[in-house]
DNA sequence: CGTTATGTTGACCTCCTTCAAAGGCTGTGG
DNA sequence: CCACAGCCTTTGAAGGAGGTCAACATAACG
């Protein structure tokens, strides 16, 4: 979790007016001087894998958009219990209710390595309120994690252990082309509802029947049609 | 669905300016004369039990808050089932989608009877340009979704049928003093994501321990603590 | 009064959980 | 280098929760 951003020697401050993805990101609609005007305090991080950003009900003065890998929100429940409820991939904000409110409602972890922009929300309220394109920008996101989080619930929720566990690597990237790192069977879990062990047996027959294959470590590559049949049914 | 506000001789009208929850729903932040303003093109409507607001996927013209009842928000999936993904309560808004979309992402119906302003997307992204009161209110909806998306999965997709039930009759308002009109078992069962004989069994279950008791038609008076109880477990 | 939706209940069976044990991978220290 | 601990994964066996299919009851409605 190493500063870029306002690092003045760090070589890739230039970069985030080039940045790769920023047509994706929450500033795609500001030009290059309002950029560089903005810029300061947006520190660019690398969140190596299980490192947690954030925690649930904590003091909120940050908002993250991903670059690169992927976060897991889970919601801690009093009886010690927990669920992931939204993955945020590239291109997607986590920590917006801090613009609305103090606390943050998750705990953020990095599921894979990542690359994440922290933002101050004085920072992103100033520009919701300056910039029409940034406040656009802003309520879709806001949109899209609305849809996340119902597609959570229609298909990951929904359905069998195996079909949810099918759409789960669907929508991990799993396109069959190249490997992804998968989560623990633990997160797995987690994520569809259902416990460590029934995830794992699912895995496995997946693997006996040649839809998953194990590359080396935790890389797999699908065979994206067989899963896709398994998920609708 | 009679219109009421746009009615000239709906004596009504006046009443925007002094509606009971006008504390609670979008327009909170204007004063009386900004909300004069544009009250022309809303309008007020009484929704009957079951009555489709709008349907999944059709154009989205307008946006819904809800001043009493509640809304069911149903999502159809290529299969043939479906699933209920959110409920819309008093102060509430539906079809926010619109804001940043063409479509509508699920079918709005009434769950049981409720009045809604039915408010035009263009009045709506003319206020939030314009009066940054408004526009707070409408992030604070947007994030309010999100919340009640997650709680959905949370609080209705975790656990055992019975704790789920549990959790949804206390969501439905049984606080034990008044009776609530409960929804069919079909969409208890679209709710919890079971089926409609599970939900059916649990029903009758909890009516034989005394947890809920039935007062005329389809009126309950629940145990709050009873069902508390169940809920964490 | 029959007809049709909605709710209830039973029997059976599948899927998933629970509890338990064993196997595999990684890092650490001798 | 090996031994060991610790963690994650895998697998087994037993039991329970919920699904499925079917029958029947009840209520709503022409």
């Amino acid at each position: 979790m190493k500063p870029n951003c306002t690092n003045v020697e760090w070589r890739g401050r230039a970069k985030c007016a080039a940045c790769e993805i920023r047509n994706s990101v929450l500033f795609s609609g500001l030009t290059s001087h309002e950029l560089d005007a903005i810029l300061q305090p947006i520190d660019n991080l690398h969140v190596p894998q299980s490192t947690v950003l954030y925690e649930q009900l904590a003091a909120a003065p940050y908002v993250y958009t991903v670059r690169s890998g992927m976060l897991k929100l889970r919601i801690d429940l009093p009886n010690g219990s927990q669920r992931i409820v939204r993955l945020v991939q590239p291109g997607d904000v986590a920590g917006m209710e801090t613009l609305v409110g103090e606390r943050y409602h998750h705990t953020a972890i990095a599921l894979r390595d990542a690359d994440v922009c922290r933002i101050p929300r004085e920072a992103v309220i100033k520009l919701d309120q300056t910039s029409p394109a940034v406040h656009q920008a802003l309520l879709q996101r806001w949109q899209r994690s609305v849809d996340q989080a119902e597609h959570c619930i229609v298909s990951l929720s929904t359905g069998t252990a195996e079909a949810r566990m099918a759409r789960l690597l669907i929508m991990l990237g799993c396109s069959g082309n190249q490997p992804e790192t998968m989560p623990s069977r633990e997160d797995m879990g987690a994520l569809l509802g259902i416990t460590t062990e029934t995830a794992s047996r699912i895995m496995a027959e997946f693997k006996r029947r040649g839809l998953v294959h194990t590359d080396r470590g935790s890389d797999v590559v699908c065979d994206h049609a067989g899963l896709a049949q398994l998920a609708h049914g």
